[in-house]
DNA sequence: GTCTATAAGGTGATAGAC
DNA sequence: GTCTATCACCTTATAGAC
């Protein structure tokens, strides 16, 4: 917060993506300036620009990260094989995934209008990525019969809109704690997909 | 989109809200100015201030009307005594309204952060109106037996999310039709809830 | 490694002419 | 009913001093 002049040439650059990524969460990328998340850092304005191209590249940077270490750390769960741990494996990482990173959560879901359609693209094919890993888990139970599902795309979009969702009400502290909230959801997603 | 001048106060007030609305939804709030919403109704800015006090203004009653029209619409629908039924209604209306309207959806989610607090609150209570129609559906089966629920909040909550979630993924044309998707979004609404 | 200073232009909003 | 002109300020981004 204190400015100081300086040598700080290692953290500076972390921080100015740390301010970014909390003000840009709690007033949107278009209403947050470059001189206040300088000021912030505690630095001049033109200084960020020794980190970062542009604006347009910092917003790129906060979502690519974010996708990235949500694609990573979903390749390092192990999946059961059976079809219904697996989803049950897939819900229980989406939430707490979800619970841990709100902040990058809401700005990858709320700032994609705000990316040049290039770097759009690139987003998008990661949070693809991500959907299709949950829609082979869903085809995979399909076909063995494990679930019956009106429609495994759809179903995917529902079950991860349903997930996201916690976002917008749950609250460390509140009625509920993480787990029980895992647990409601997991029950309401198993019998989405319920084999009859 | 012409530049005229001469009387237009009747068409004039609901072409700044309508084109607002588009430009609103397709950048963001931040994003759009008073200049670019005046070019596109074809005034100049400073006729826009004849017709909205400011742009919070403008904001806030975009959202007012499209929550106002919201619960005025749902107010209207006969539901059925069965809770089931009941569901079935609210399921369909809440997925036709969405369908009809995707900007004013979008803005009412999207621009929560940028109304004042004293507009925000009053959006919330509308908001938490609507979601007590569905919660008061989901208890009342709940008593009646006909629903199982793990916590009728976190379901009302789920259920919201999963079908305002058609927004991101549904258009017009695509591979299933909007009463494709109803009966899919139905049947894993009914499953969710299904007693024992 | 960060600063100051600045370029070039956009912002919301208002006063007064017509 | 709308325009022109304007105020006071904020914006992203860069050049060059230290």
């Amino acid at each position: 917060m204190a400015r100081k002049s300086g040598s700080h040439s290692e953290i500076t650059g972390p921080r100015i993506r740390s301010v970014a990524q909390s003000l840009i969460a709690r007033h949107g990328f278009a209403a947050v300036s470059m001189r206040q998340i300088a000021a912030e850092v505690g630095v001049r304005a033109g200084t960020i620009y020794l980190y970062v191209a542009d604006k347009q590249a910092l917003l790129y940077e906060l979502m690519e990260t974010h996708l990235d270490t949500l694609l990573a750390a979903w390749e390092a769960v192990p999946v059961p094989e059976d079809p219904t741990e697996a989803l049950h494996a897939f819900t229980s990482f989406h939430l707490r995934f979800h619970f841990e990173r709100p902040e990058e959560v809401f700005i990858a879901y709320m700032e994609l209008r705000n990316l040049t359609p290039e770097n759009f693209a690139k987003i998008e094919a990661r949070r693809r990525a991500y959907e299709a890993a949950l829609e082979a888990i869903l085809a995979r139970g399909a076909a063995s019969s494990a679930f019956d599902l009106p429609d495994p795309r759809v179903t995917t979009m529902a079950i991860i809109a349903m997930l996201t969702g916690v976002g917008t009400w749950y609250r460390d502290g509140g009625r509920l704690s993480r787990g029980e909230v895992e647990a409601i959801y997991w029950r309401l997603v198993r019998r989405m997909v319920q084999g009859a």
